[in-house]
DNA sequence: GTCTATACCTTGATAGAC
DNA sequence: GTCTATCAAGGTATAGAC
């Protein structure tokens, strides 16, 4: 458990207290083992180590708690991604990055990640929250439709369909955060590399009549990934 | 809604009364847009047009009914794929039955698949049920990972590590139940050839120097599998 | 086999003292 | 900023009539 200060949100500079900070974590391990629903605010008190009414202090109720780390999360990889993919023309060095840059991301912040990616469906539709974090999310997939459609345009990809293809390649990105843990079967880096020649191999990426594979890119490297506050740091298995 | 009598359940051979079946439809529907935890009886009852007090007619509990909808999906599973592959040794062939046949399933019961995939959690990881359902989807990965494993012995697939392989594969399959509509982009066959296709290009499948694509293999047709009980008919968008 | 009625527990959230 | 104490609402499940 982290017990840093001056941590800084991800869209701005309000400092985050600690005790801030020790809710986020337990709500953040809590929602990603069990589920939003799940989760009884007793439960993220408890684990957090004060009472039900300190958490009301620092959030609104339990929906704002959900919204607030998914936003996090959210708005830092859509930040991370555009940031990396400035003045990147070619389509195989995009989804490289964007491949790469995703799967660093669930494995930094696995469970806040995994939150973000299942708990949507626990928000009201019609609340503001909702529409912001839909559109943040279509956001940052339109970033890998552009690529994929250009790739194909351009003849460096080859596949049947691009929403299919985008959400295949999505899903097998973001589904690291259900059973990655570090000290695994392989490094992070690595594990970036490995999905990366997958995607890069399944859109059949080739220049000219080579195939082009991860070696042949620049990657996201996951050391440069920050954990959001309150992610938990994970032990080596 | 089905009203057909005369179903029989995936693993024997007894009937299942109209009620029943309409309990099973509310709470696969609702297991599957809410999730087990946000779901309640009063919702299930509701949605079926009974109260509460008569689901506990059918079911013991509310778990036990989860239970009983994730086994039979995965029983039928499990059954189709092992029969798909007697006597079939080309890993490449193995390998696109595999896919083609959880992409099927993922189409035509999306609902339950979906609830399978997700809901796991909601079980206490201790009772009887929780050992049994992680049995059976080992017994299904372990199929995966032979086919994996002999293909790159083979020298018909190339990847660099097979558990992140395989989960990532699994994971690209599996994720349809989440996206996937009747009346989309391509019809359920043309899903099932697509990512086929993908899986062969991501394991970089070839024979001698030719790269192996989804129309050289024989795929499991969608239109052969059948919906489990209470799995909703969806209608064409 | 389904109903009405209800028991009993846990839930998210708040009031007000310190 | 955190606590104790508490509330109203909703949760699962059951008893017993029909």
């Amino acid at each position: 458990m982290s017990t840093a200060t001056n941590l800084s949100r991800a869209a701005g500079d309000a400092a985050v207290s600690d005790t801030e900070v020790r809710i986020r974590t337990a709500a953040i391990v809590l929602f990603a083992e069990r589920g939003y629903a799940a989760t009884g605010i007793r439960d993220i008190a408890g684990a957090a180590g004060i009472t039900t009414a300190a958490i009301y202090h620092h959030f609104a109720n339990k929906e704002e708690l959900l919204v607030d780390i998914i936003r996090v999360g959210q708005q830092a990889l859509n930040e991370r991604t555009a940031r990396s993919l400035e003045g990147v023309e070619r389509p195989e060095q995009r989804l490289a990055l964007l491949i790469s840059g995703l799967v660093a991301t669930h494995g930094i912040n696995r469970m806040s990640a995994l939150v973000g990616d299942t708990e949507l469906r626990a928000l009201t539709p019609d609340a503001p929250a909702y529409r912001e974090l839909v559109q943040l999310r279509d956001d940052y997939e339109a970033l890998w439709s552009r690529t994929l459609r250009d790739g194909a345009s351009e003849g460096v990809f080859e596949f049947a369909a691009e929403r299919s293809t985008r959400l295949g390649l999505l899903t097998m990105c973001t589904g690291i955060s259900r059973w990655y843990r570090p000290g695994g079967e392989l490094d992070l880096a690595s594990l970036c590399a490995h999905f990366t020649d997958l995607g890069l191999a399944a859109v059949r990426a080739r220049r000219g009549r080579r195939p082009v594979r991860a070696a042949a890119v620049t990657l996201v490297d996951p050391a440069t990934v920050p954990r959001i506050p309150g992610e938990p740091e994970e032990e080596a298995a």
